[in-house]
RNA sequence: GUGGCUAUAGUGUAAAGGUAGCACAAGAGGUUGUGGUCCUCUUUGUACGGGUUCGAAUCCCGUUAGCCACCCCA
């Protein structure tokens, strides 16, 4: 009985925690340009954060959470997103007297109880922004801006983005009533889902994928036709700041998000190379959400993007550190050698050179190993140079090789 | 949670109820201590548990996992 991961968590090997790498180097670097900091906040939080927070009929709180009970009796989650806890920790920490404006980003795992397929599993990564403090539209266009430098940042540009306004507490009531209305006496005509759905989530209805369900929302009046006018005036300005700030946008007056905190903009990048999963990232704005977690009104916006999805996006972006590319190899022959060997070993890796050796083996399989590694400069050291103080130094691109005193080796290979 | 497909060395693949094989990868060696190409050898496998059968990788059932879709979402 071997022991094995659990279903939907997966292990990240190389070579393919090189590409996660490569990529989130990447992403902070360009976080950096923007001015986002980053915060980790705790794995596991207080159940209650995410049921206020993300919202009790939601199919996240209802049926996807790792919840469990510690030694005393707490209700304890894994999260299952990144926002509520940021947001406690800014509420927590008082962050609002200290930045007029918090720009926050965050990567870790997110865990939801979920049928698992391809780019979606139960333990899954994340690479998260929020800016909390700034209503403008500004605010909003800004993290669009800042996806899009990530896509185009990683060379991928098969993304689409499609945005959409949720309305606010205002205007939001009055659709949600009007889709009510709307499907009074024609319930039996959707399908079980979507009766589920009227009751718990009415916006939902809108994303259905099934054919009856799409025709008979057609006749549905959009939420366009509901929005307040500050919420009209905030939507515009969005899209102007979109379009100088070159980012090709659709509006899709059906994106709805899961979350409950969600308000005014909401955003999905889209990729066809996903299959069904096809989100690679997604966000909006939450005004409410500080206020409600207890904290003083103040306003959010933010984004997530899947590190697994963005991954399988950007395959061709690895690890670009130099110093792992052509190490440096010490080939040694005898407890002697490796005695004479590892001062030098030790200084050449505080210059942050990538220093390889076997651990035993002929002098034959230790230069195969240094090919494999391709290793440029091999260092041999054996009895005889031991006990002449040199050591044999090789090229192994051209095969030459000389006799170095042990005294100037650092010297020599640090050049 | 629902439905479908799949499961053979590390990876990719053969074996149509009758000896589990191949390629690549990995490791050792090819006369004293010199890599890559080449040659030889070696390691590693039928996911797990039952059943049918003289005999099961192959057929059946269950479990597990992966994949695909629904649901949902990043």
């Amino acid at each position: 009985m071997k022991i094995t991961a659990i279903k939907g968590m997966s292990d990240i090997l190389p070579p393919e925690s090189s590409v996660w790498r490569g990529v989130e180097e990447k992403v902070r670097q360009i976080f950096d340009s923007f001015g986002f900091e980053e915060i980790r906040t705790p794995i596991v939080e207080p159940t209650e954060l995410f049921v206020r927070s993300v919202g009790e009929t939601s199919a996240i709180v209802e049926k996807e959470m790792y919840t469990f009970e510690d030694k005393k009796g707490v209700s304890l989650t894994l999260r299952p997103e990144g926002t509520a806890p940021v947001v406690r920790a800014y509420i927590e920490n008082g962050l609002q007297a200290k930045y007029p404006v918090a720009k926050l980003c965050y990567f870790g795992p997110m865990f939801r109880y979920e049928q698992p397929q391809k780019g979606r599993s139960r333990q899954f990564f994340q690479i998260g922004a929020e800016l909390l403090g700034a209503e403008s539209p500004m605010a909003d266009a800004e993290m669009l801006i800042l996806l899009k430098n990530i896509f185009s940042g990683l060379g991928i540009e098969d993304v689409r983005f499609e945005i959409n306004s949720l309305g606010c507490a205002v205007c939001r009531p009055k659709y949600l009533e009007a889709i009510h209305g709307f499907m009074k006496g024609k319930e039996k005509k959707f399908c079980d889902d979507c009766q589920k759905r009227a009751k718990k989530n009415p916006l939902r209805i809108l994303d259905c994928k099934k054919e009856p369900c799409r025709e008979l929302t057609e006749a549905v009046s959009t939420i366009s036709d509901f929005w307040c006018e500050a919420c009209r005036k905030h939507y515009r300005e969005v899209r102007g700041l979109l379009l100088a700030g070159h980012v090709p946008f659709k509006e899709n007056t059906r994106i709805v998000r899961g979350l409950d905190y969600y308000c005014r903009t909401a955003f999905e990048v889209l990729c066809d190379r996903l299959g069904a999963q096809n989100a690679v990232a997604a966000g909006g704005r939450y005004d409410g959400l500080v206020k409600d977690l207890g904290g003083p009104d103040i306003p959010g916006v933010g984004f997530a993007i899947g590190m697994e999805r963005l991954t399988l996006l950007a395959p061709l972006i690895h690890d670009s550190r130099p110093t792992i590319h052509e190490p440096m190899f010490f080939a040694l022959l005898g407890s002697e050698a490796e005695q004479a060997a590892l001062s030098v070993i030790q200084e050449l890796r505080e210059k942050s050179l990538r220093v390889e050796s076997a651990y035993g083996g002929s002098l034959k399989s230790q230069l195969r190993r240094a090919d494999k590694l391709k290793a440029k400069w091999v260092v041999i050291l054996g009895e005889n140079e031991v006990k002449k103080g040199v050591a044999i130094v090789k090229n192994m691109h051209d095969g030459k090789q000389n006799e170095i005193l042990m005294g100037r080796l650092v010297g020599e290979l640090s050049k």
